[in-house]
DNA sequence: CCATTGAGGTCCATATGATGGACCAAAGAT
DNA sequence: ATCTTTGGTCCATCATATGGACCTCAATGG
């Protein structure tokens, strides 16, 4: 596999830096409530010294930071400075945003932008709908493998079919111990339907009334960029509404894949 | 020093991490052309196996990117994710934007927002003016010392004594080195102007005709969030016309620090 | 067309620096 | 007043990062 002239050879090593991004990562998953040291202890799997340690070096860069009242930790200024920076390259949300007001404010019901992250889905950002009853099972930050959820199954069929399986093998754990509603073969079901119809639909598979219907965006070279979703209880979300929906969000993904054509050449 | 309850003792290390951390934020600020690797070896005096496994780390966890025709080193989506995360927190150039748009549209110059980063002040976000001759001394993702520049003076100016003797302090070499047209002296006086006109001025300090007016942006807490700054060239920074700018910009300065407080209650 | 230069990438013996069990301190909880 | 939970740290041991030497490819130039 790939990567053309050099040989791309061993040269492992580095494991602290990579477990302390993996707590950065958590850390940053955790934004709203901030994380405590011993939920992170925990999640990581790492111990207290070790953990701590590397909380250290992330906060001597200012990627993360302690609230000194709390003790918990929070997302930095640095974390934020490098986003800006890299949203030149990366710049999903912003090209978003105003795609995710239209659909709300003309459906009522929230939106989301999502972001493929390796083989999860993360939420960016919501945007509430007006809508009295709202679901509030996706808020900015929460993460679910590829296929859970309506745009994170829209991202996952986007794929071919060799990376998905690839995609599903690897989440296969958490899948099973996690989301004990799914199953491997209703995933690749709802992946065939999602072709067929040209949008994903999340009949309240994660939380009974709560539906979504999602639709992928990808890069002019045909990667998957994200995707937009729409929650609703299931009342809002007929069979005959879901075709309008999917039609909204279609519009919205054309115009963001557009910026996108233009962000890149 | 500080930190109350805790003894703050040492349990440092992790070095490697702190290493690595630097790349990540040096390939930051390197955002748009794309950092080379023997830039990387050069400027964090780190050597080439060293600096190439912590970047494999920080690629691993998709918080660097490497476009493999080019082999430059690019910031990754997951530091984009996670800067959107941040913005709950720090979300300075979301508040600011609208700001920049309200100065740039009635001054015709280009304005800007601004961070500090430790002794630095970088860039967060451009917005271009329309009057034709503009300087380009500033772009997102550039940083000076505080001190260095206008948005950065008034950050620095706001700072109380003690604190702006350290940050002078701290980076007395590289004003020494770099900034040649600048001296210790010169930057107490520039602040104690600033503090006396209740606004920055950089008289084309860096670049001569460059010139630029800036304010600092303070937390409900008294710390210092940012800056914004006006940059033109020189025969639209007339004696008459800066205190007219620095209206409009403590207007916006108002706005920002009004929402800031909604914000962080 | 074959040096030569310079950039990207990697190997591996060495010794530096990360690890984690044991421990201390504070703050609720009973 | 004692127990438990949570945050934080120390230090002897050994795993892991280090960097000089080396390789490969592409571009320059004689």
């Amino acid at each position: 596999m790939d990567d053309a002239q050099f040989s791309t050879g061993d040269l492992s090593g580095a494991q602290s830096v990579d477990r302390a991004l993996r707590l950065l990562a958590l850390v940053g998953r955790e934004a709203e409530r901030g994380a405590q040291l011993s939920d992170i202890v925990e999640e990581s799997g790492l111990n207290k010294p070790t953990a701590r340690r590397l909380l250290l070096a992330l906060m001597r860069a200012g990627l993360i930071e302690q609230e000194t009242r709390t003790r918990r930790y929070y997302l930095g200024e640095e974390a934020y400075v490098l986003g800006t920076l890299a949203s030149r390259r990366h710049g999903l949300l912003e090209l978003s945003l105003e795609s995710l007001r239209n659909l709300s404010e003309a459906t009522m019901d929230t939106s989301f932008v999502s972001a493929r992250r390796g083989n999860y889905a993360v939420c960016l950002h919501r945007e509430e709908g007006t809508y009295p009853v709202r679901t509030h099972a996706l808020q900015a930050g929460n993460q679910h493998p590829l296929g859970i959820g309506a745009g994170s199954l829209a991202m996952l069929a986007a794929l071919d079919d060799s990376e998905i399986e690839r995609v599903l093998a690897a989440n296969r754990k958490v899948l099973e111990t996690q989301y004990a509603s799914y199953s491997m073969d209703q995933i690749r079901d709802d992946i065939a339907r999602t072709r067929d119809q040209g949008y994903a639909l999340n009949p309240g598979r994660i939380f009974a009334g709560s539906w979504g219907i999602g639709a992928a965006i990808m890069f002019p070279d045909g990667r998957v960029a994200g995707a937009l979703s729409i929650a609703a209880i299931d009342s809002r979300m007929t069979a005959e509404r879901q075709p309008e929906l999917a039609r909204c969000m279609r519009i919205e993904v054309d115009r963001i894949e557009g910026s996108l054509r233009k962000m890149w050449s």
